[in-house]
RNA sequence: AGUCCCGUAGCUCAGCUGGUUAGAGCACUACACUGAUAAUGUAGGGGUCGGCGGUUCAAGUCCGCCCGAGACUACCA
């Protein structure tokens, strides 16, 4: 005979969590929740890949909650949900941390260390944490193949990558571009938009910035400022250490300007400025300039004078301005091809007046804008660029961020003292030294600290540099109407990070910069000639054999395919065009983000293998993925952009971006506020399940979380905690009893009104649930849960329940009441399973342990509960409502009038306002009486003039009709006299007057309610009234002490540790006081604590008890 | 600097398309209850719904501005 497991005394989530744990590994639960659902029926997710070379936080625990969270459900929903796992192992933050163990630069990689051992290490190093990780997803619950895991540094999966690369290579968007891109000297790469995008790239810096004067050629002024003198053209920098690359000076052409003569601040010498006229003000600050007041004032200044002097001379447009040439201001070098067409003023759109002084310094090596606007002058302004000792052109500034050493004063700085190694960088940077200079030479207007936002690198933390780098693009701004369009057909949770945050993203689209020069990543595969004439995009290993093959019988070689994808074997491969020329590898690797991004199809081997897995839409695209926001533009994007560009489709339907995990406090979590959370040893105090549970009800996933640990203790012993003492409830009687659920399951029709009520809110239940966890709100489902198990089962349900189950004979009514519970129990670990999967587990397991009444072992194959609407029954809802509130208004009646619940009353009167109330009170009339121990109900009606009413103005059908007469008209409705109120009901209208508008009310026009009852002991609940006679009756009081007796008779039998069925004996020492009760209800004292007699004697070997305030007596138990 | 999100009790959060006493849980206080007991019930205190202005008969809810926190965007010199 099969019993109910209560092998726990007491609920403890970590002993369940590892025998769940323990479980599902030995009988392969996993496998078989996926196996036993069809193919032809898929769920398709996807697993973002995590980089197994860091460690797991909580935040992973919340982010993986959510993605299991819908897998579960969708697995109970019948639906297949494969969940392949994944690792990030290439890019930068691999090779940093290599580096850093080793001790070496970029620079130290061919030289120190060779490629070849370089990526071995990085190899070996990624996956340095995977053991860990493995460890928190089985920790934590998490369902995820980790034994297929698909791994970005595989040839199969380096070969999807290059097919996908061909792909676009064919659609022409694939091209290679000189340009300005953020470039990280201290990585020594180039950075993409998105990685520039990472959360805390942007930092607040104080920099040095000059506003220098550029000194015009008299002879190139136009003629209204000829012959007037020296006329510098001022121009602000953030950044000094470009000036000396400066080689053109930029104006709006529709900008006002003007001409103001002064004096320098510096060395106090008469100049004559242009500037941009609204910048004047911003420019001579009245701390200290003053306006000239005439020409005499503007001539008399001297140096020791406190405020200098000026006055604007004339104003022109900028259009006037182009053209005029200048000195160059710091005369380091001179471009190597057109100097002649350097060192003038051109005009550019992007202008404005914001800042500065309407004059942008352009240095077209560092700056974008830069470059653009000085190859579309006319001629061509041409960019700082000059030989170097190879005759290769090349800006002043190399790759590791410093001047070239060839550049006297400033040779061989680096450009920002954050590049030099520790304790290396001299006191004064370059931006102060040549800001100094500048001064000297009266060539600076303004030197000024500066604050202002500034983007790092996301790895190295240190300034990112704009660099002239020739690297590849995908044109991804070619295909952006498409990405906008398909993104609308995505369903975001939030809705607004995809409307607003990736669609103004998508707006705002560059193009996308694929190149890394480093080592560990996807090799580009493509192959040039010298000459760059002809190239060739390799998109398969077969392809490369064949190409191989073609280059070893054109130039005499024996080379073949290298085991390794990777570089340096890569490298090697020289392949050959069609004109017959060698033709060599591209040298870069490419952003890691793109194999991220390709994870739909390299994760299958796509399409080498699998092809239907995307051609057919067997895994493709996916339902559902999940990530954080910070995912927004990483992997968000880079699924969206391939997904669009190749395949012309989504990635994914629906995506949730979940908020970040704070503090308690709201701050971030970081190892310098030593406030981080560890997962392991959260999961191992509170259980997997309560870590989970809290996560979720908490709030909504996509809003920022503050983790606080004793909101999981509360969930434990809210939800948990009540959850395992119903289930212990009903395990310990229904082993005594022996339900097994062997019974025809009782009809609805024959249970009780209380057992009907419950299985409409489970129902009910049921229902939402579905509809939450079918909408992706997992915090509503939850909490709907919560709800259910601790107000309505554990404190209505069972409360008002538990006599059934130990009281009386095995009947109809009680396997009614075991087979409710146990339908309550058994949905709610189904309904629960997907959020609390291992408690849940537990909870079905012991369930059907006593019933065998599914086969399934685990409840995670299940299918997930279907509502039976015949079920619900919403006035019955409304019933149990009722019953509810007027228990809870007698209850506090008997409190405020201090009586205990133990002394019998009489009656309660009920005033009620039509008969169909009257009918559902009757329904629950039982079960309230039984409550709150009261004898009966009288009904108090209309007729026995005990009642008075009032009114009140419902706003909603009345607002519109009255408009600014509402106030007025409520006013006089909750005036209305028991006639007027009697009048409405009666006739279906009545008439009020406002301001001598007339308005004819109707009955849905007023709520009525009743007024206090003068004279009884009265409690109200909106629309409910409740009063209770108190006086009491010899019977009643010998009821009351009775039932008194009961109670410290159980007390004892507890203390003495009886079984719940022993029968005893009792012996009460006689007293005048329970005389008459023992006398009148022994009966029922008998049959309440199991005695089989009672007597009245000495009961010399009793302890003494408190019976009443006044009277305590000497009872003994004993066992019968 | 711009965009977006958020601001409701000491804490964590509800509050639907505007409708009249602004809710729950936790915490706190008091009293009960106790054959679910590291639970439970009843009662109580605690809110100018971030601030100001507007629309409306009516605003926590809609609009504008401001303050505060956050995320994101941006080479704007």
């Amino acid at each position: 005979m099969s019993k109910y497991n209560v092998d726990l005394k007491q609920l403890d989530l970590p002993h369940i969590d590892n025998l769940i744990r323990q479980f599902w590994e030995e009988r392969d639960i996993f496998k078989k929740s996926v196996d036993q659902r069809p193919k032809s029926n898929s769920f398709v997710f996807f697993e973002g890949p995590p980089s197994a070379n860091g460690k797991p936080g909580i935040h992973h625990v919340m982010g993986r909650t959510v993605k299991d969270i819908f897998c579960r459900f969708h697995t109970m929903q019948g639906k297949r949900v494969e969940r392949k796992g994944g690792w990030d192992t290439h890019g930068l933050p691999i090779e940093l941390s290599v580096e850093k163990e080793l001790g070496i630069t970029k620079e130290d990689i061919g030289i120190k260390i060779s490629v070849d051992e370089y990526n071995r290490m990085c190899r070996k190093t990624v996956m340095q944490y995977k053991d860990i990780w493995d460890d928190i997803t089985r920790k934590m619950g998490y369902w995820v193949d980790l034994e297929h895991p698909y791994i970005t540094f595989n040839n199969e999966y380096i070969e999807s990558v290059w097919w996908l690369l061909g792909q676009l290579y064919k659609k022409q968007l694939l091209y290679k571009g000189y340009t300005i891109q953020p470039y990280s000297p201290a990585a020594g790469t180039g950075l993409s938009s998105h990685e520039l995008n990472q959360p805390g790239c942007y930092k607040d810096v104080t920099d040095t910035t000059v506003v220098a004067q550029f000194l015009a050629k008299p002879d190139s002024l136009p003629t209204f400022l000829q012959g007037l003198g020296d006329i510098h053209l001022l121009a602000w920098t953030t950044t000094p250490w470009t000036l000396p690359s400066n080689t053109a000076l930029t104006v709006g052409p529709k900008i006002d300007y003007v001409l103001v003569k002064t004096y320098n601040p510096y060395t106090f010498k008469a100049i004559q400025v242009i500037l941009a006229k609204s910048l004047v003000g911003a420019q001579f600050t009245e701390k200290r300039f003053r306006h000239a007041e005439s020409e005499e004032d503007l001539l008399s200044y001297q140096s020791t004078d406190k405020k200098i002097p000026y006055s604007v001379l004339q104003e022109f447009k900028g259009e006037a301005l182009i053209g005029i040439r200048y000195e160059q201001l710091l005369p380091y070098a001179l471009p190597y091809q057109h100097p002649e067409n350097a060192f003038r003023v051109i005009g550019g759109a992007f202008v404005t007046t914001e800042d500065g002084t309407g004059i942008v310094h352009t240095a077209p090596t560092f700056g974008a804008d830069d470059a653009k606007v000085a190859r579309e002058a006319v001629p061509e302004v041409p960019p700082m660029l000059v030989l170097d000792e190879n005759g290769n052109p090349v800006p002043l500034v190399d790759l590791q961020g410093r001047f070239r050493a060839d550049l006297k004063d400033i040779g061989g700085k680096y450009v920002k003292n954050e590049y030099y190694k520790a304790n290396e960088a001299p006191e004064r940077s370059v931006d102060v030294e040549i800001s100094i200079k500048l001064k000297e030479e009266n060539k600076a207007f303004n030197v000024e600290k500066y604050v202002h936002n500034y983007p790092h690198c996301w790895r190295t933390d240190k300034p990112v540099l704009y660099y002239p780098l020739d690297s590849w693009f995908i044109q991804s701004t070619a295909m952006k109407d498409k990405m906008i369009e398909l993104n609308k057909t995505i369903n975001w949770k939030p809705a607004h990070t995809g409307e607003k945050r990736f669609g103004n993203w998508l707006e705002n689209l560059n193009d996308w910069n694929l190149s890394r020069s480093r080592y560990w990543g996807i090799p580009l595969p493509i192959w040039r000639t010298e000459d760059t004439t002809e190239e060739l995009c390799i998109e398969s290993v077969a392809h490369l054999k064949a190409e191989v093959a073609k280059a070893n019988e054109k130039l005499g070689l024996s080379q073949s395919v290298p085991e390794d994808l990777h570089r340096p074997y890569i490298d090697d491969v020289v392949l050959v065009s069609d004109s017959g020329v060698a033709m060599y590898r591209e040298k870069d690797v490419i952003d890691v983000w793109f194999d991220s991004g390709s994870m739909p199809y390299a994760q299958w081997h796509y399409p080498m293998e699998n092809r239907d897995n995307i051609d057919k839409g067997l895994s493709f695209p996916a339902d559902f993925i999940a990530e954080g926001v910070d995912q927004t533009r990483g992997w968000f994007f880079t699924l969206h952009a391939i997904a669009s560009m190749v395949f012309g489709s989504v990635a994914f339907k629906n995506v949730i971006s979940n908020g970040l995990v704070l503090d308690k406090e709201g701050a971030k979590m970081s190892k310098r506020w030593n406030n981080v959370v560890d997962p392991f040893e959260t999961i191992e105090t509170y259980g997997a399940d309560a870590t989970r549970w809290y996560m979720i009800s908490n709030a909504q996933p996509w809003d920022n979380l503050k983790f606080n640990v004793d909101g999981i203790d509360e969930v434990r012993r809210k939800f948990f905690g009540t959850l395992f003492n119903t289930y212990s409830f009903f395990a310990l009687y229904a082993n005594i009893d022996a339900f097994a659920y062997q019974e025809k399951p009782v009809p609805l029709a024959e249970r009780q009104e209380i057992d009907r009520w419950i299985i409409s809110l489970l129902n009910t239940l049921v229902k939402e649930v579905e509809a939450e966890y079918s909408d992706y709100e997992p915090t509503n489902a939850s909490r709907k849960i919560m709800t259910f198990v601790d107000e309505h089962l554990s404190n209505w349900y069972v409360r008002l329940c538990r006599r059934r189950f130990w009281k009386g004979e095995y009947s109809q009514d009680k396997v009614a009441a075991y087979q409710t519970l146990y339908d309550c129990l058994n949905t709610i670990a189904k309904l629960s399973a997907p959020i609390a999967p291992m408690f849940t587990d537990w909870l079905y397991q012991s369930l059907n342990g006593g019933t065998q009444l599914e086969p399934q072992e685990s409840v995670h194959l299940v299918d997930f509960p279907k509502a039976d609407p015949a079920s619900i029954d919403k006035a019955l809802e409304q019933r149990m409502d009722y019953a509810q509130r007027i228990s809870s208004l007698v209850l506090s009646i008997r409190k405020k009038e201090n009586l205990r619940v133990r002394q019998p009353l009489s009656k309660i009167m009920l005033p009620i306002l039509d008969t169909e109330f009257i009918n559902q009170i009757d329904s629950v009339k039982e079960l309230i009486l039984s409550e709150v121990n009261v004898k009966e109900i009288e009904y108090i009606t209309d007729t026995d003039g005990f009642i008075s009413k009032k009114a009140k103005a419902n706003f909603k059908t009345l607002g519109k009709r009255l408009g600014k007469h509402m106030k007025e008209g409520a006013r006089l409705i909750q005036e209305m006299d028991q006639t007027a109120i009697r009048s409405l009901e009666k006739n279906e209208q009545f008439d009020i007057e406002i301001e001598g508008e007339k308005y004819t009310l109707i009955p849905e026009d007023i709520e009525i309610f009743f007024d206090e009852v003068p004279g009884w002991q009265v409690a109200t609940d909106r629309d409910i009234v409740v009063a209770l006679d108190i006086s009491l009756t010899d019977d009643l009081i010998a009821e009351g002490i009775a039932r008194e007796l009961v109670n410290r008779i159980q007390n004892i039998r507890k203390i003495k540790e009886f079984d719940v069925t022993d029968k005893i004996r009792v012996h009460i020492e006689a007293h005048d006081i329970i005389h008459d009760a023992i006398g009148k209800f022994s009966d029922y004292i008998k049959s309440e604590v199991l005695a089989v007699d009672i007597t009245m004697d000495e009961a010399e070997a009793g302890e003494v008890v408190e019976i009443t305030d006044t009277v305590s007596l000497r009872v003994f138990v004993e066992k019968a």
